[in-house]
RNA sequence: GAUUCCGUAGCUCAGCUGGUAGAGCAAUACACUUUUAAUGUAUGGGCCCUGGGUUCGAGUCCCAGCGGGAUCACCA
């Protein structure tokens, strides 16, 4: 690939070859001992002073104060940030040879690079810890300019690099530079490892199932599709994992979750990103009572290990996770927030009621998407605390459970966070004959038009046919309950690589051509 | 997919009604042995996203494309 190098990049590249030239490996093969760490430091010198008399620690350079005969530098581990101080005549203490400080610390190093230095901390007239450096040593030469971010003591920042582009196609700099995005995606996996403790406590059993499926059933969307050489079969990447968890179920587990990839070949925008993830867990001999109880105390818990307290603030909401949480009937949600009671109303009856509320509709809609049309553009948006809407119409649920006394509607909750939908649910539909009509009613609606009706997939079928026991499932977005705990107003920011247009197009190989 | 805003130095940004580019940080050079957004002096660095067009003249105006953000549609 050719590239045109920028002044800067010139430069450190005459620096590389300057070390190489004084007999310094400027990427050294050898292990570098640190026994310390930035925070380590921090935390534990005041008090202790005698055991960091002799300390090897290692980072990347962020900035340098250079003083004339010494010189303060910020070091970046991963922990924290370190100040260290060097002086001339402690790393050259021969009368006749300064070079290491003179050539090599002052003009061939450069922010961004990595070194590992030898020394003792002590705290500064300033009152700032920092190591007293007796030894460096290069251990990588960076090439490419790294943007500086500067904070003062209040904390303000200067030239923060925002744009979003530069952010996220060079994340690897992003987490560099932007301290807050490091801790963000920390707090992502302190949230999933809660989870997973929660569930495995609980007596659950973490499973893989495939990612490439023939049918790409569990949900309806529009998959992405591949294809396998060997077999020659079209293959879907999923879209969910719902089906191959309840296999699980009839095959005796009774507790599995898995943590699923999910990929959707649909829009992307602040909500949604083209893969993502979708916590699943189905437990045998549960209805979706005990789903809700349990849900509850999950996000609850959740909460708690992430920040200690149940209240959090979200954009320029307060939101409050402590169990329990309150729960409508879809229904009653679409009366209070509508006054108009739909729960009795026929097709035509509902299109009368979207007409009257100014809602788009077209002819392909059946009665329950109507209903959610309703709820979604009139009801959705008012949950900002946590909120079970129950009880949803059965056209809309192929896979649930009819409800144990309402005709016509499923025992189903949704979760909704902040005006948003955060988990889906259900006593798990268990009869495989309903469960075969369920599945031929989405044909029609496919025929009738609807894109996003299911699949059918008859092995499915088969193994409910074997018995399934009754069983509650659900499944959680866990980059938008990220989101949600962090902070954060776009699913890129808790993604570590969100899907982006590739930068250049791939110039084609001869061989494509 | 639609609408809209944006794209200028390594980074953050100026650049008025069109007259061939500026600042701060970063870089380079010099000074400085406890600084902390270190400081002082000097210097260098730009296919102004790409391609067309209008014009004597385009970073600036128009069109198309590429990339990004926001809003909407679809969805989780």
């Amino acid at each position: 690939m050719l590239q045109e190098l920028s002044e800067q990049e010139e430069i450190r590249r005459t620096k590389l070859a300057e070390l190489k030239k004084l007999g310094i490996n400027p990427y050294p093969a050898e292990e570098f001992k640190v026994n310390v760490t930035a925070q380590d430091i921090k935390e534990n010198y005041v008090g202790n002073e005698d055991n960091y008399k002799n300390v090897s620690f290692a980072g990347r350079i962020m900035s340098v104060r250079d003083m004339g005969k010494a010189a303060f530098a910020v070091l970046q581990d991963s922990t924290d940030r370190m100040q260290i101080y060097v002086r001339r005549d402690d790393i050259c203490p021969a009368e006749d040879d300064k070079q290491l400080y003179d050539v090599v610390w002052k003009k061939l190093l450069d922010i961004g690079d990595i070194i590992g230095i030898e020394g003792y901390v002590f705290t500064t007239k300033m009152g700032e810890i920092s190591i007293h450096v007796t030894n460096f040593k290069l251990l990588c030469k960076s090439l490419k300019p790294l943007p500086i971010v500067k904070t003062d003591a209040e904390g303000n920042s200067f030239d923060e690099v925002t744009d979003p582009e530069f952010r996220y196609r060079q994340r690897y700099v992003d987490l560099l530079i932007n301290p807050k995005v490091k801790k963000t995606f920390e707090q992502r996996t302190t949230i999933i490892n809660t989870i997973r403790t929660f569930l495995n406590e609980g007596g659950a059993l973490e499973v893989d199932t495939p990612v490439l499926q023939s049918i790409p059933g569990g949900a309806t969307a529009r998959p992405f599709l591949t294809h396998h050489n060997a077999l020659d079969i079209p293959l879907y990447l999923r879209i969910a994992n719902e089906l191959y968890l309840k296999r699980l179920i009839v095959g005796g587990f009774d507790w599995v979750y898995e943590f699923s990839r999910n990929f959707r070949n649909e829009g992307m925008d602040r909500t949604h990103n083209p893969e993502f993830t979708i916590l699943e867990f189905y437990v045998a001999y549960r209805d979706y009572f005990w789903m809700m109880n349990t849900t509850e105390k999950l996000l609850e818990k959740i909460a708690v290990d992430l920040h200690g307290k149940t209240e959090l603030t979200v954009g320029d909401k307060t939101i409050n996770f402590a169990a329990p949480f309150k729960r409508v009937t879809i229904f009653d949600a679409i009366k209070e927030h509508t006054g108009v009671d739909v729960s009795k109303m026929n097709e035509a009856e509902l299109r009368g009621v979207c007409k009257q509320l100014h809602l788009e509709i077209d002819d392909t809609m059946g009665k329950a998407k109507l209903i959610d049309t309703i709820f979604g553009e009139k009801c959705e948006g008012n949950y900002i605390q946590p909120t079970f809407i129950t009880d949803y119409p059965v056209e809309m649920s192929p896979l649930t459970k009819k409800h144990r006394t309402e005709e016509g509607l499923v025992e189903r909750f949704e979760l909704m966070i902040n005006g948003k939908e955060i988990a889906n649910a259900y006593s798990e539909l268990n009869d495989p004959i309903d469960q075969r009509a369920r599945f031929e009613e989405q044909v029609e609606l496919m025929e009738r038009g609807d894109d996003e009706a299911m699949f059918i997939d008859y092995d499915f079928l088969r193994a409910l046919e074997y018995g399934m026991p009754p069983t509650a499932g659900i499944g959680i977005g866990i980059d938008r309950l990220c989101m949600l705990m962090t902070n954060q107003p776009s699913i890129q920011d808790v993604l570590l690589f969100p899907t982006m247009r590739p930068e250049a197009k791939a110039e084609l190989t001869p061989q494509e051509n």
